[in-house]
DNA sequence: CAAAATTAATCAAACGATTGATTAATGTAA
DNA sequence: TTACATTAATCAATCGTTTGATTAATTTTG
């Protein structure tokens, strides 16, 4: 069947992405993946062509979503520029809570060198999304909304390099804040509330000009 | 000799701390550490056991040094916890710098499950830093000095974040920032000095309570 | 001192194990 | 039958490690 094909196909590429996370690329053997998926480890081969093809199959999976969501936000003419940057780190830390195997592969084959177009693909990639972030902040310094010295690489490096850092050492972060990081449940609501209110008030007390900052209103984050 | 013989340990060490930061731990062969070292294959496990006792040797080499330059700034009382924060930020930006290829090393290491011990060692090591940090935010805030309401711990992963995204993800950041973040050069002249400038900006008006803050005379960060 | 004994350093070769990939045979459904 | 799906078996290549032999350096002995 065409429907139980696809299943299959699926179940693969959710397994490869679990042991590809795990053990990272060249940790990861095709054995242990076929194994842990339960199907013989020649189908690898035969759908995806190779263990660079299922890499690259798992890759392709998640990013086709991200940048419309993306740009649907920067387009939104009703919000100001900080209502978006807001917005936008609420989207990214949703993104990171959902997908944080994914997040965790992705960067763990950035940061090795000369494997030449698979890595090139993923900074192409990324460096779309970059680009969409700069321009809301951009639109908020043009507009006055913002102080005209901000650093936007750097602020997108603390957005990203933040949640990456907790999700990528799991083991330091979660001894750090006294519960384990990679429980689905803590992370849910224990994690996400926290790391969205205190971007939210890192950047606001950064970016924002400080005769256009309200009073701070919030909510406690959960200990 | 003895000089020779620590020397060419050293020699080793050298090329495997490159070797694995630009390949990994399972990527990188002990074959191509020994020949990029100019020596037998065999010498690596004469010398270090095996190749885990290489990755551990190449990591010890290194820690041994933070701790204590971090205890010192710590107790200084001299400093107001605001300088010790900024101190801080100058001297691991200095070590991002200086030591980028184990940096990456370092956290490709921590982001692998399951690797026991070793990731165990690591994770202890760096708490050790952490803790010292925390004690220098607590201060400021037992003092009246930083907001009460300050989310250390993520204070602690913003910094680490930042730094690590950026050295771990370096095609996408020179991407970002419009030059070759390896490039010796451009690290020094150009990323050092915008790091620490854009790091002490964005903190101090996060940490600082308002009726503290001076008026802000940064220098402009090189572009 | 010099000869002998011991230790350390280095090497080429090969080990068994595992890697990703391929084959040829078999099973299945239209 | 025909086309696709799946399997076990097998491939060459590479992995980390070990070996036995050889050379260089050091220590011991006479």
């Amino acid at each position: 069947m065409d429907k139980d094909k696809i299943d299959k196909k699926d179940h693969i590429l959710d397994v490869a992405e679990k042991v590809f996370s795990d053990q990272g690329f060249d940790g990861a053997s095709t054995r242990s993946i076929s194994g842990e998926a339960g199907v013989n480890m020649a189908m690898l081969n035969y759908y995806f062509g190779s263990k660079e093809g299922l890499f690259l199959a798992v890759f392709n999976r998640k990013i086709n979503s991200f940048k419309d969501l993306l740009q649907d936000l920067g387009n939104d003419e009703h919000l100001s520029a900080w209502d978006k940057v807001s917005t936008y780190i609420d989207m990214y830390a949703e993104r990171v809570v959902n997908n944080n195997c994914f997040q965790k592969m992705l960067y763990q084959e950035m940061s090795m060198n000369k494997r030449g177009e698979l890595s090139e693909n993923l900074t192409r990639i990324l460096m779309e999304n970059v680009n969409e972030f700069h321009k809301i902040l951009k639109e908020g310094i043009d507009k006055g909304e913002f102080n005209e010295d901000v650093d936007m690489e750097l602020v997108t490096a603390t957005i990203y390099g933040t949640k990456n850092f907790i999700i990528n050492a799991p083991q330091l972060t979660s001894m750090m804040l006294g519960y384990d990081i990679l429980d689905e449940k803590n992370l849910e609501e224990k994690f996400k509330p926290r790391i969205k209110a205190y971007q939210k008030k890192l950047l606001k007390s950064y970016l924002v000009k400080e005769n256009d900052k309200t009073q701070n209103t919030y909510p406690a984050y959960v200990k």
